[in-house]
DNA sequence: ATCTTAATTTCGGCA
DNA sequence: TGCCGAAGTTAAGAT
């Protein structure tokens, strides 16, 4: 639907939207979203399912306004609301759009785990692979290695490097050095990219770092298939 | 617009949709948005701008496939790719929105930082504001403050708080603790709303946690606006 | 159901 | 312009 309207939020936050033309989006689950002619995906307001959707009687005020319709779409659970004043529809379609068969996705973090833990000698000659997601108290490590000499490395991957990723593996070294199974246990933070504060980080702590080549890795994957 | 399409995105992954019923949303700005009829306000499958649309010619397998139109989204920069598929179109309306006033937004992490540094004394009796935003070598600490006996209280403020907020402080607090002018320095982790275990690890580190009421806290804001 | 972690995150602010 | 942190983040997976 193509409306000219103003849109106000009342619940984590209030926000207001003045009086302007816009999207609106009504989907099956009752939810709304109200969307501008540009910016990303991200509507200018919108409503989470589980929501309702009701119409309400406009004030004699609002009705001189020049307010046609009033849509209250609310949530039960967290009491969020969203008031939809509607001045003029300029379009309206409505198709049943039946459930969607769904989205099949490959190239985000755990495909970039499996071609580490497939090409391990990246992390340096004579490295061997322990196990994949190799379970702690707080969590799984993403790969667990033992280097040349047989001591243990701890590797952290993420698509790209920041604070938070350090602080991860940090939490995962102190804990897998007091086992003196494992102990000493070496980190190494592994991105396609790094920000050079999470580097800084990283390297303060005595964190080893790595830059992946995604494209080369897989390059070198497809070659060991043929074989 | 409504259509029975395929989708298929190749750049910083690949995802490919099967044909279905879907909402193809083409924004002004050349983005495109393709939504199912549930989920929140993600869309399935999109295109951030700036991006190109194309128009090309199917190939006859394509159209004897039952490919009617197709289309390429493409982005310069990034290499960024998406292919949609048309097979029918169900509804299609086009209307110029023009530019949006934008969104008022009010009651974000800035809001309540402000008001804490107005009512600095919920630190508790005798604290005083030094700054807010002080800076240190890795980013801002969002208030410092000096307790009665004239110490230094790091004030790190989130909206709900939660295990990285205390991270991010502890850090502040370690840094700030090896500058003598500073040192000692206390931290309090204020928030709206205070996780269980973000409080038993600030607690764990001596940090003391402070529910903030933001109604409450306005409410004294708009007295004190009075006089 | 709750918590943790990733995301084609997007968005705003400040250097 | 690029980096960094917040978001009404959303969404998927594990406990």
């Amino acid at each position: 639907m193509v409306a000219d309207c103003a849109v106000d939020y009342a619940g984590r936050l209030s926000a207001h939207l003045p009086r302007a033309k816009r999207v609106l989006m009504l989907k099956a689950d009752g939810s709304v979203l109200v969307h501008s002619d540009g910016g990303s995906y991200k509507p200018l307001n919108w409503m989470s399912p589980p929501c309702t959707l009701t119409e309400v009687a406009p004030s004699d005020e609002q009705k001189s306004a020049g307010i046609a319709e009033l849509w209250e779409v609310s949530q039960r659970k967290t009491s969020d609301k969203l008031v939809i004043s509607l001045f003029e529809v300029l379009a309206d379609t409505s198709v049943d759009l039946g459930v969607d068969p769904g989205l099949v996705k490959d190239g985000v973090e755990a495909h970039l785990q499996e071609l580490l833990a497939d090409q391990i000698e990246l992390l340096g000659d004579g490295h061997t692979l322990v196990r994949r997601e190799y379970m702690t108290a707080i969590g799984p490590v993403d790969i667990l290695a033992r280097n040349h000499a047989g001591e243990s490395v701890a590797v952290e991957i993420k698509r790209r490097g920041e604070i938070d990723g350090v602080e991860q593996l940090t939490r995962y070294l102190e804990l897998m050095n007091r086992d003196p199974r494992l102990a000493p246990v070496h980190g190494v933070f592994a991105a396609q990219e790094i920000k050079p504060q999470a580097r800084t980080l990283a390297e303060d702590r005595g964190i080893r770092c790595l830059v992946l080549d995604y494209d080369a890795m897989r390059g070198i994957e497809d070659m060991n298939a043929l074989f």
